[in-house]
DNA sequence: CACATTTGGTTAACTAGGAAACTGAAATTC
DNA sequence: GAATTTCAGTTTCCTAGTTAACCAAATGTG
């Protein structure tokens, strides 16, 4: 017969202290951007349009692991909020692509500034040491798992 | 003059890669308590309940970090799932109790299992010895920053 | 003891995202 | 080259949270 063990709690999981942490952290960012009126996926965005100065919204929902449908709205906020601009595609009249304007390029120097500080504050209860391991656990975790996509929820 | 750094790239902090893997735990992990029928919040919810036999929702809310609100609506979600009895406190006729009933007693080993393998499913990724070297680590920071609370989203 | 304050919980209005239906343009296929 | 299929993006409907207003019961204060 079946040995009846009680089941499992909550904290023998490693997804537990992960999810925690990792709330704590996203949470505290999006906090610290909001005075900057975006969102932490608004971050994501217009860090990602920084880098590329034309992007198709459908790519970007790829690179960020987000539906098309969630983009749409996204730069439709982002539109509205004057941060970027939208430009026709003369080869296909069915896309078009997102660009920054001058003030979305001004805005994400000072968003990664926020990041950069956000970040340091978490991770300085670890050494300079731990916090390289723990990077490396990470991203071997994500590589063995064949993970994608920049993480915004 | 100030020199003109190039803004930080995502990748560089280190909530990014935690992000990452956690959401894709999380996510895994929703996807296979689905087919249950619960939510990851429900988990965390009927899982604190077989514990403690009788809680307040005041007090949930407080140990899984959401606001009454939520509570107060994921009890109706619950409750509707015929997993889990509301009582009445003859002491403060404002407040009741919540318990899980018989169907919620059974679930939750169930559950748990499901958790037991979406765990190992991931971080066999890692070596037993950098298991325990993340665990601790999570730990540490979770320690020092004296975050609380169960994390659900 | 009356009245203000605090407390436990619900409710309403809002937000962000997902799934799937839909629209119009491009590409295939016959 | 007309008909179908695929593709880019938008829209609609739904879910699950938050915040803030709210209600009723309990507590406390003059």
């Amino acid at each position: 017969m079946k040995e009846n063990e009680p089941p499992s709690t909550l904290e023998t999981h490693l997804g537990y202290w992960l999810r925690m942490v990792s709330n704590a952290v996203s949470h505290s960012f999006a906090r610290k951007v909001e005075r900057e009126g975006v969102t932490v996926s608004e971050w994501v965005f217009l860090r990602a349009l920084y880098d590329a100065e034309r992007v198709q919204p459908s790519h970007l929902a790829e690179g960020m692991g987000m539906t098309k449908g969630a983009i749409s709205k996204l730069s439709d906020r982002l539109f509205e909020k004057s941060l970027i601009e939208r430009h026709a595609n003369p080869d296909d009249r069915r896309a078009h692509t997102l660009a920054l304007n001058a003030a979305g390029c001004e805005l994400v120097p000072r968003l990664a500034a926020l990041a950069d500080r956000n970040d340091a504050e978490f991770f300085d209860a670890l050494t300079p040491d731990e916090r390289q391991r723990l990077a490396k656990l990470l991203r071997k975790i994500v590589e063995k798992r064949e993970l994608a996509g920049a993480p915004v929820d």
